[in-house]
RNA sequence: GCUGGAAUAGCUCAGUUGGUAGAGCAGCUGAUUCGUAAUCAGCAGGUCGCGUGUUCAACUCACGUUUCCAGCUCCA
């Protein structure tokens, strides 16, 4: 048979081999490196058995699809350690992650972290044995009387949940078989590295109205130095938590008296306020009139927006003389009231108005996370009213103006256009036309985007920005959504060129998101040593000896003169333990002076990341660090 | 909200079958006056998250509750 195979050509091959012989014949080597085998848009297992004609691509752990029968296959190994050392667990699904494995599993036994050690023990058992994994296609019935004998009732709901045409396979390893579709690795030995990581709850298909089960997590690699290296990012990971940095800078608190509403120390209104004071020029450079709205506003207005019915479970009430009133969960009804408070004329249009917005909403307990998820948060919100022609230049410019931003803070980001849901309100026509006009926009700028159909919210369709942090996890941040609802409901309308009224079309759209969220994100992002511009303390003067306290106080006060937020460390201590003190805090230039700097009037800068830099005199100093703070440098 | 875990000094953590708490760092005081990541000594600091119970006795055990952590569901 003749095989075309990616790398190596068309090539001709014994009709009975499969997948892995073909790869041997070819690379030895290569060969063992070897998870899975890509035919045509099909992942498939090594023991394939491929057709006359067919393209193959061997699949090793650095493709998505070797790494997912890599970690699949993680999995089942981990089942069967779990079948042999707890054998009443009924099993759930056990798929792939981005990072590893799981596997849902029903018990009496509630696991614990010891149980974990002695499952690793037992998988490292099975890969010693080099279980092979056996594919069998079985009868619908069969199957289902298989798992029904076993009592494995999750199996039994999903094949009762695969479509009647289904091809329904098992894999076996040893003594354990498992539905599944695969692909899988050819045999137990091959996961040479793996991990069992937590413990957690998890709804039986991710509905919150059936039981929960048990999940554990494993992660795998084909190698120990890979499992490290991923081990090793999850500590950079855990060093950077926004919540640990948060307080040892002292950026911001979260108290017992108010969950998820975060309190914000000094040093972290200096951030809060140089994002705001950024936003605020920016704003006003695109063309943007500020407002701000009441935090409570009547009943009446809630229902109008259709909050008070809809979004009811996420809000804050309270009374005033007798009348029902909401603390705003969303800054648009507010706006909306704006844009009625008198008419506009078409020449007025696009009308910008922004609006840093403190919004309540009720969030579960247990969904808050530090700044990331709050119950209290501002939103740099902003709403444009404009015409049907207006649209996609508004929207290309709202894009282009959050390109600008984040890549002020070194972020790349992805796109994500999602489309009409089940429940829309509005004419598909109008949904199709605005559809068009986002992926237009994003195709006149040459952005990339993918698409989620069905995911857009019910007044209209949206662009979500999802932006990437060093460490690469992904944030959905900004968000360009159109809207159809909201003019119609508040009865918005402009007086056009033909004196008549028409209605406006409105995009709701955010950059930072949550002010709080962002500045999570980018302590994160910078593992809290900020850029100069964002830094709360800027520079900090450091004495060798007593004997130039007056002069380091002359020095600080020359800077903060020339607006540098600098402090002063004129303790009776010795120079390393201030420097060691001042890179703890992150401060970005250190200005050490002793006798000599004193007597010449200069200063030794030291920065941060780059140590000691010599001697200046103090008004170059002052130079260099407002050219840097103003170009808001990384 | 659900499942599992945790809560001891400002911070990071010890605390041994139940006998009312300890360290390091930070803070304060004093000494030291030193040249690029930790000088020395002393002092002070805790209703052991909160409540109820069991007990002669509770940081320790039980129940409840609050908050946090890891997930799930949800989301800016």
């Amino acid at each position: 048979m003749n095989i075309n195979i990616e790398g190596y050509g068309m090539q001709n091959f014994d009709d009975s081999m499969i997948a892995i012989a073909i790869a041997k014949e070819l690379d030895k080597e290569a060969a063992k490196a070897y998870c899975a085998v890509q035919v045509g848009d099909k992942v498939q297992g090594l023991a394939y058995q491929p057709q006359d004609g067919e393209t193959l691509k061997f699949l090793t752990f650095a493709d998505d699809g070797g790494a997912h029968a890599f970690r699949h296959s993680s999995s089942h190994i981990m089942a069967q350690a779990i079948q042999h050392l707890f054998p009443d667990t009924k099993f759930g699904i056990g798929p792939a992650i981005k990072d590893g494995f799981y596997y849902d599993l029903d018990s009496e036994h509630i696991f614990t972290e010891e149980d974990l050690a002695a499952i690793e023990q037992e998988m490292k058992k099975i890969i010693k044995a080099n279980y092979k994994f056996e594919r069998a296609e079985v009868d619908r019935s069969e199957a289902l009387k298989y798992f029904a004998d076993k009592d494995e009732i999750y199996k039994v709901d999903l094949i009762e949940h695969l479509p009647e045409d289904a091809v329904i396979t098992f894999y076996t390893q040893g003594d354990f078989v498992d539905l599944c579709a695969g692909p899988h690795l050819l045999s137990t030995g091959s996961v040479k590295a793996f991990k069992l990581m937590s413990l957690a709850g998890a709804y039986w298909r991710g509905d919150s109205d059936n039981k929960m089960l048990q999940r554990v997590y494993g992660t795998s690699f084909p190698n120990k130095e890979e499992l490290d290296a991923y081990l090793f990012k999850l500590e950079e990971a855990k060093r950077r938590d926004h919540r640990k940095l948060g307080q040892e800078l002292e950026l911001f608190l979260l108290m017992d008296e108010g969950p998820g509403f975060p309190f914000f120390l000094p040093k972290g209104m200096v951030l809060r306020n140089q994002l705001e004071n950024y936003w605020r020029e920016e704003h006003a450079k695109w063309g943007y009139s500020e407002i701000k709205t009441p935090l409570i506003l009547n009943r009446a207005l809630w229902e109008r927006s259709g909050h008070w019915d809809h979004y009811k479970n996420n809000m804050y009430f309270t009374q005033i003389d007798e009348g029902d009133y909401a603390v705003k969960p969303m800054n648009c009804p507010g706006c909306m009231l704006t844009y009625k408070a008198k008419p506009h004329s078409y020449k007025e249009l696009p009308l910008r108005l922004a609006e840093m917005g403190i919004v309540h909403r009720h969030e579960l307990s247990g969904v808050l996370h530090g700044l990331m998820r709050v119950r209290c948060f501002t939103q740099d919100d902003a709403h444009i009213f404009m015409t049907e022609e207006q649209i996609k230049e508004e929207i290309i410019g709202v894009t282009k103006m959050i390109d600008s931003f984040y890549s002020l803070f070194g972020f790349n980001y992805h796109v994500e256009l999602s489309t009409r849901p089940a429940k829309a309100m509005g004419s598909e026509e109008i949904w199709h036309m605005a559809e068009a006009v986002l992926a237009e926009a994003m195709q006149e700028m040459s952005k990339e985007y993918v698409i989620n159909e069905g995911d857009g919210a019910f007044y209209g369709p949206k662009l979500d920005f999802h932006l990437e942090d060093s460490l690469g996890r992904t944030w959905q941040c900004g968000t360009i959504q159109l809207d159809f609802q909201m003019p119609e409901k508040f009865d918005l309308s402009y007086i056009g060129a033909d004196n008549q009224p028409h209605r406006p079309v409105m995009i709701h759209r955010v950059i930072f998101g949550s002010i709080e969220r962002f500045i999570g994100i980018l302590i994160e992002h910078y593992a809290g040593a900020f850029p100069l511009w964002l830094a709360p303390v800027q520079a900090k003067v450091l004495t060798i000896t007593d004997r130039q306290n007056e002069y380091a106080a002359a020095v600080a006060a020359q800077l903060a003169q020339a607006g540098i937020r600098v402090e002063l460390d004129d303790r009776s201590e010795k120079i390393g333990y201030k420097i060691r003190a001042a890179q703890t805090e992150k401060i970005p230039y250190m200005l050490v002076v002793g006798d000599k700097e004193a007597e010449d009037g200069t200063v030794a800068l030291r920065k941060r990341a780059e140590g000691d830099l010599g001697v200046f005199a103090t008004a170059d100093v002052i130079k260099r660090l407002q050219e840097e703070i103003a170009s808001k440098a990384q």
